[in-house]
DNA sequence: CCAAATCCGACTAAATTACTTGGGATTTAC
DNA sequence: GTAAATCCCAAGTAATTTAGTCGGATTTGG
């Protein structure tokens, strides 16, 4: 049950990018990468994925970067990890896209098990917004730097 | 945060044992891999190391096999996971037994997250037992045999 | 003794993960 | 108009994990 790299990591960086887009400038991807200890061309993959589900928007050239697509407040978590890790079902019978049914799809009672486990990560996920996690950070950390 | 083989695997043979277990029989690894389409070898595997944590009894020789431990409303499907997984956890800094902390570990607002996700998975795999999924499956099924 | 079983450890093929490498396209500052 | 900054894209690759296989030793009921 373990989330790879790619969610890990790219829900750090929209953490990042949540943080430091009071400021209109787009924030290059190098800072995030230095900042969260990401390597660059990796984190540039993950963010990609992000674009292309239009939950950032990029600015190409010098001072060019990374911004978020909506307010922190309108990004969930959940819309990041299901763009990064492809799904977050347990199982792929419970799969939001594409969900591959067995045979005996009708009479498998684990399924009911992956099920619930599937919409109680959902739950949390789901509603938990970018900016929540921006007031919870500031909460910890107070005046310092991330 | 797809469960593996063993997981699912595991927690199938587990349900199998349980609907299986009101006779007295230890039921062989055969029947189990049979009616559930696993590789015999391989869930003997995955049951060791159930039998190692306690979950299920052996009886070696002719007419052996295996047995729970416990009642079935007894065991949790939680134990079952943790045993056959390792970990439940969506990232390391947050695993049960060896929570490998990082050094940002005291002001890393990712670390909240994943444990929010990870108590919502417990609360939901350690509140089911064998036994109520045994009752689901027979809700389902009637008499039709698995 | 023999057949049915568990037990045990090593080996392996395939897939996935977590990157790296190398370059090209676009924009801005000077 | 050139250099620097930056995003964009596609392949390649090393390490790890997954999902098994294989071969045999041990135990036991009949």
């Amino acid at each position: 049950m373990r989330l790879s790299t790619k969610g890990r990591y790219g829900v750090k960086a929209m953490v990042d990018l949540a943080l430091h887009s009071g400021d209109e400038q787009p924030v290059p991807i190098k800072d995030i990468a230095d900042r969260q200890e990401i390597s660059e061309h990796y984190l540039e993959q993950l963010i990609a994925g992000l674009r292309k589900a239009g939950l950032v928007k990029s600015v190409r050239g010098a001072q060019g970067g990374y911004m978020l697509a909506q307010a922190p407040d309108a990004i969930v978590v959940g819309d990041l990890l299901r763009t990064l890790e492809g799904t977050i079902a347990p199982a792929d019978c419970v799969a939001e896209d594409k969900p591959v049914n067995c045979e005996r799809a009708d009479n498998c009672v684990t399924r009911i098990l992956w099920e619930k486990i599937h919409d109680s990560i959902n739950s949390v996920v789901n509603s938990i917004t970018l900016q929540d996690m921006v007031n919870e950070y500031k909460r910890l950390n107070g005046q310092e730097s991330m």
